[in-house]
RNA sequence: GGUGCGAUGGCCGAGUGGCUAGGCACAGGUCUGCAAAACCUGCUACAGCGGUUCGAUUCCGCUUCGCACCU
C-alpha cells in the first residue's frame, strides 16, 4: 500500500491554449480522472461556447464538474472549493493522481489553497446591496463600508462595485468586519500539487483564439445561444460568446460585429488569465501544449 | 493645367496661438464565494520645409499626398 500523499496535477493556461487535449492525454496515461476548474464549463447547454470537452474526450477519461448542473444552479468559488475537495477525496480513494484543468484562476486557487471561513450564503444581502447600489450609488456603499470596516475601506478598490459589495455583504451577514476575517490561511491539502502552465507566443495564441471562434460559429454556436437566450439574465450567461450573440439577436449589432467582439473579448480574457497565472511561481511552464514536456514534468514529480 | 477642400497617435475622431479631448485597438496590473465577472494604469499625435510670433498642431507661404469640381 502506497502511503505517499496523492498528487493533483493542475493544468493551467489561457483560453484556447489546448488545455483540454493535453489534460485528457495525461489523465489517460495515468489512468485517472479529470476535475474541471473552469467556472463556465460547469453548466449544461453551453458546450460549444465554453469549449467543453468533446464526446471523445469524455469517453476517454471520466470528467467531473463538466456540464453537471443547470445554468441556474450557480457554483460560487467557495462552494466549488468544498465540492471539489470532496470529489477529489473520492478519486484519491482509488487513484494516486488526479488531473485538474481549467482557466478560472480564482477557482484554481480555491481548490489548491482555499479561502477563509467566510459566510457562504450572502445572496439575499447581496440582492439588497445591488438595489442600493443602483438607487444610492457606489459612494453611499463606500461610506457604509468605512463605518463598518475602516481597515478594509483603506485598502479596497473603491471604484469597484463588486469588491465594495462583497466586503459589505460579509460585514453584514457575519456581523464582523471583513478585514478581521481575512487571515490568508494556507490550508494544508492532503495531496501534493503539481501545476503545469501552457505558454504560447502571444500572436500565435491570438490566432488560435480567432480561429476557434470561427469554428464555434461553424459548429452551431448561434443555435446554442438562441436556446440559452431566455436565460440571459443568469450569471452563468455573463460569458464571452453568448453576451455578444444576444446583442445581435436584440438587433443592437450585426452578426459580423458580434463575432468580432467575441474574438476581441476572448483575447482580453486570455490576457487577464495570463496576468493571473504569471504571478504564481509554483507553475512549471511548458511550451505551447507540448505533451512530451508535460509528461517529463509529471514523471519527475510522480512515480508511475 | 486651373480652382476649392483636406492632411491629427495603430485606427476612428474633436479641438485650440501657450492650459497634452475622447473612443477603440494594444500593453501592464489588481484579485478570498457573481471571476469568461468587476476594476485600475499606460499609450502625449498633429504630413514635410520655411516664415510670423516671446511661443505654433493652431496664423502665412511653398512642397508632397488625397478628394471634389472646372478646362
Amino acid at each position: 500500500m502506497n502511503t505517499n500523499p496523492p498528487t493533483l496535477i493542475v493544468i493551467v493556461g489561457p483560453t484556447g491554449s489546448g488545455k483540454t487535449d493535453l489534460a485528457v492525454e495525461i489523465a489517460r496515461r495515468l489512468g485517472t480522472e479529470i476535475i474541471s476548474t473552469d467556472s463556465r464549463q460547469f453548466y449544461r447547454g453551453m458546450a460549444i461556447g465554453t469549449a467543453q470537452p468533446e464526446e471523445h474526450h469524455l469517453a476517454a477519461v471520466r470528467h467531473h464538474f463538466v456540464a453537471d448542473r443547470l445554468p441556474s444552479a450557480d457554483l460560487s468559488a467557495g462552494a466549488y472549493e468544498r465540492e471539489a475537495l470532496e470529489c477529489l477525496e473520492e478519486i484519491f480513494r482509488t487513484h494516486t493522481t488526479a488531473v485538474a484543468v481549467g482557466g478560472s484562476g480564482l477557482y484554481i486557487d480555491a481548490l489548491c489553497r482555499g479561502f477563509d471561513d467566510l459566510p457562504s450564503d450572502t445572496s439575499e444581502v447581496r440582492a439588497l446591496l445591488m438595489r442600493r447600489l443602483e438607487e444610492e450609488g457606489l459612494d453611499a456603499l463606500v461610506e457604509e463600508l468605512r463605518t463598518r470596516d475602516e481597515a478594509h475601506w483603506q485598502v479596497v478598490d473603491r471604484n469597484n462595485p463588486a469588491r465594495v459589495v462583497r466586503a459589505l455583504e460579509v460585514c453584514i451577514v457575519s456581523g464582523r468586519p471583513y478585514s478581521e476575517q481575512r487571515t490568508a490561511p494556507q490550508h494544508q491539502r492532503p495531496f501534493n500539487i503539481l501545476k503545469i502552465g501552457l505558454q504560447w507566443p502571444r500572436e500565435e495564441l491570438y490566432e488560435r483564439i480567432n480561429r476557434r471562434v470561427d469554428l464555434m460559429m461553424a459548429a452551431g454556436l448561434e443555435a446554442e445561444a438562441r436556446a440559452l437566450y431566455p436565460l440571459r439574465h443568469l450569471n452563468a450567461l455573463q460569458t464571452v460568446g453568448y453576451k455578444e450573440l444576444f446583442e445581435w439577436f436584440d438587433g443592437t449589432t450585426s452578426r459580423e460585429e458580434a463575432v468580432e467582439l467575441i474574438k476581441r473579448n476572448s483575447r482580453r480574457y486570455a490576457k487577464r488569465q495570463m496576468t493571473w497565472f504569471r504571478r504564481d511561481e509554483s507553475i512549471h511552464w511548458i511550451e505551447r501544449n507540448d505533451l512530451a514536456q508535460a509528461m517529463a514534468v509529471v514523471e519527475k514529480a510522480v512515480e508511475i
